[in-house]
DNA sequence: CGAAGGGTTTAAAGCGCTTTAGCCGTGCGG
DNA sequence: CCGCACGGCTAAAGCGCTTTAAACCCTTCG
C-alpha cells in the first residue's frame, strides 16, 4: 500500500517548490498562471489530500469552532448543525465532540481545545456560571439559548418571556380566557417562561394557572392527568417545551378530548417533532438557525475583530401557528 | 494574553528534556519516579495540556476512528454515540463530523480522513455500493446498519429478516391472524423486513399483506388512513420501522382505535423514541451498542491486528415487548 | 549600461510534539 | 582493573504543512 502523498511529491512532480503548491492549492495570490496549472495538475494525477493536522499545526490561526453535542437532545443537536452551517458561511470549521456517560462537558471542551479550535459554543450548557466565566477566560466563549449575563463570555439567546408572551396573546385573541401554563421544572429557562406566562396574562387583565411540568413527555402526560382529573378543562393549555407540549397531545387524544377543537395547545422549541405533519404543534420559534448565525458572529468579531467586551444579543422568537389552536367551543 | 505553555516550558520547568517530559505524560516505562514527579508537578502548575495537533502530526499513529454523522437522522445519532463509547473502551477516540446540506457523505468522509482518521465508520450510509468499495482501498472502512455484500470493507448488521420474524411469531403466539406489514419504502433494508415478514407468515401457514410505506411518520400515518377506510382493520400491524409504526399509532389514536385493545402495533428500531412511557412501543431492538463495539472491533483488528481480509458480522436482534401488542379481541 | 522596481519563486525556519539513537554513569563479572 | 550490560536521560531528527525573507529574473528608466 502505499503512503499518502506529501506536498514535498506533489512539488517534485509539478517541478516546482513546496512553498509554491502550498500557496496555489490554498489559492493564495502569488503563483503565476502557468505555475498553477502545473500544480493542479499534478495534485489531481496525485490524489493529492493535504493532511488537516499538519496545516493546523502550521497555521497561525485554526479558524476551527469548537461545539460540544449531546447526541441524544435534538435541540442541541439541530442547533449544531447550524452552527456547522453558518460557520461554514464565515470560513469558519466546526470540531464537534459529544458528550456522553464517559465524558461531561468540561472535558468535552477540553478535547476540543485541544484540538486547538479559537472558540466554543456552548448550546444549553449546564455547568455552572463560576466554570463558564473560567472557560471564558481561556477561549472566546459563547453560549447559547441559556440565560445567564454575560460574564468574560458572550450570550445569544430568545427573549422567553416575550415567546410565551406572543402566545398568550395568540390564545387570547382567539377568545380563551382559562388557560394554564405547564412550565419546564427547575431548568433557568422554565422561570423565564413561565414569568412571561404570568405577566402576559396579567397584561390582559386575566389570572393564569401554573402547572409543574418537566423537559420531556411524561412531564407533559403527568400535567394533562392531573387536568383531567378535574371537572372541567382549561380551554387552552401552553407547555414550556414542544417535547412537554407532546405528552399532553397525547394523554388528551387518548381520553377522548380533541385537539384544537376541545383544547388549544401551544409548545415551545419549533424543534423537528413540532414540525411533524401528525403533531403540527402550534409552537414557539427558538430561532435556530439566527442564533446560530448570532453565535458564530459572537465568535468571530472576538477572533477575526477586536472586541473583547462580552455582548448578549436577544433574539425575538415568534409564534408558529399550526393545527394545535383554534378558538375555545 | 499569555501563551498556551509548551512541552518545552514544562521541561525548562522541571529542568528536564522535553523528551522526557513527553514520555512522563504519557505515562511510557522509562522515566525514573524522580523524574516523573518533577514532571508532574511542573506540568500542574503551569497548566499545561498537550496539544493534540501537534500530537497526532508526530504519532505516526493517531488511533482516531471517523464517524460522519447526519444530526437530524435519531437513530445514526444514536449509533455514533455507542460507537464513542465503544471506541473509548478500546484506547481509540472518535472524530465526529457532521453530514449538511452543504457538505455530503463523500465530503465528510474527506474531511475525516484529513484529520488523520485511521478507520471510518459509516451507520447506514446511503452512497452506492461501489463508493464504499473505494473508500475501502483508500482507509479501513466498516458499514454499520446496511445490508450490503462486504468488499473491501467491513459490515456489520444486524438480520432484519429474523428480526421481523420475531416480531410476527410474537403476534401468532398471542393469536393473531391477521397481520399487515407496512414496509419501509425503497430502502435497502426495507426489503430485508418485508422478505422476513413474508416469510415468516408463510412458515406459520398465514398469507401477508405489505402496505407501502416510508421511513418517516407521514408514512405511517398513511398507511393507518388507507387500512381504516376498509372495513375491517387486521389484528395487528407490523411497521419497518419506529418512526413508522408512530405514524400509524397517532392516527389510530385520533380515529378512536385503541392500541393495542383494538389492534396491536409493532415498531422496528427500538430507538428512543419507542422507550418513551407515552409511545411504550412493542419493537425490535438493533442492539445499537453491540452493533458499535462490534464495529470497533472490526476497525481496530485491521488497525492493530492484521486483518485484511473483509469481514461480516451478522447480529441477532431481539423482540421488546412493550405495551402496543397484546391478543386481539 | 547600470540601477531601480515589480512580479515570481524558493530556501529555510518554524508549528509543538514524538521517537530513536546514542550518551553517560553505575555496577557487575571476569 | 577492564569491558560490558543496563537503566535513565537527552539531542536531534523528524511529522507534513505554512510562512517569511531573500533571491531571482525581467523589464523599465535615467
Amino acid at each position: 500500500m502505499h503512503r499518502r502523498p506529501r506536498l514535498e511529491d506533489v512539488a517534485a512532480e509539478a517541478g516546482v517548490s513546496t512553498a509554491s503548491v502550498s500557496l496555489v492549492l490554498r489559492d493564495v495570490p502569488g503563483p503565476s498562471a502557468h505555475t498553477r496549472e502545473r500544480v493542479l495538475a499534478a495534485a489531481e494525477r496525485l490524489g493529492y489530500r493535504a493532511d488537516r493536522t499538519a496545516s493546523l499545526l502550521a497555521r497561525r490561526r485554526t479558524r476551527l469552532l469548537g461545539v460540544p453535542v449531546l447526541l441524544r437532545d435534538a435541540f442541541r443537536t439541530e442547533m449544531a448543525e447550524e452552527v456547522q452551517v453558518a460557520a461554514d458561511e464565515r470560513g469558519y470549521a466546526v470540531a464537534l465532540s459529544a458528550i456522553t456517560p464517559v465524558s461531561d462537558e468540561a472535558r468535552v471542551v477540553d478535547a476540543l481545545l485541544d484540538m486547538r479550535c479559537e472558540a466554543v459554543l456552548l448550546v444549553a450548557p449546564e455547568m455552572p456560571v463560576a466554570d463558564l466565566a473560567a472557560l471564558g477566560a481561556r477561549a472566546p466563549v459563547v453560549v447559547v439559548s441559556r440565560h445567564v449575563a454575560p460574564d468574560g463570555f458572550d450570550v445569544v439567546r430568545v427573549a422567553d418571556e416575550a415567546g410565551v408572551g406572543e402566545s398568550v396573546d395568540h390564545l387570547v385573541g382567539l377568545g380563551h380566557r382559562r388557560i394554564v401554563h405547564v412550565d419546564g421544572g427547575e431548568a433557568a429557562m422554565a422561570a423565564d417562561r413561565r414569568a412571561g406566562f404570568l405577566d402576559a396574562l396579567r397584561r390582559h387583565g386575566l389570572d393564569g394557572r401554573v402547572l409543574p411540568g418537566g423537559p420531556v413527555e411524561a412531564a407533559g402526560a403527568a400535567a394533562a392527568r392531573v387536568l383531567l382529573a378535574e371537572p372541567d378543562l382549561p380551554t387552552a393549555v401552553i407547555a414550556a417545551n414542544d417535547r412537554c407540549a407532546i405528552g399532553l397531545l397525547d394523554v388528551f387524544l387518548r381520553a377522548g378530548v380533541r385537539v384544537p377543537e376541545d383544547v388549544s395547545v401551544i409548545g415551545y422549541d419549533d424543534g423537528e417533532l413540532a414540525r411533524l405533519a401528525h403533531i403540527d404543534l402550534t409552537t414557539v420559534s427558538q430561532e435556530a438557525a439566527e442564533q446560530a448565525r448570532q453565535a458564530v458572529t459572537a465568535a468571530v468579531e472576538r477572533l477575526d475583530g477586536d472586541r473583547t467586551d462580552p455582548v448578549e444579543v436577544v433574539l425575538t422568537p415568534h409564534l408558529v401557528v399550526r393545527g394545535t389552536t383554534a378558538p375555545p367551543r
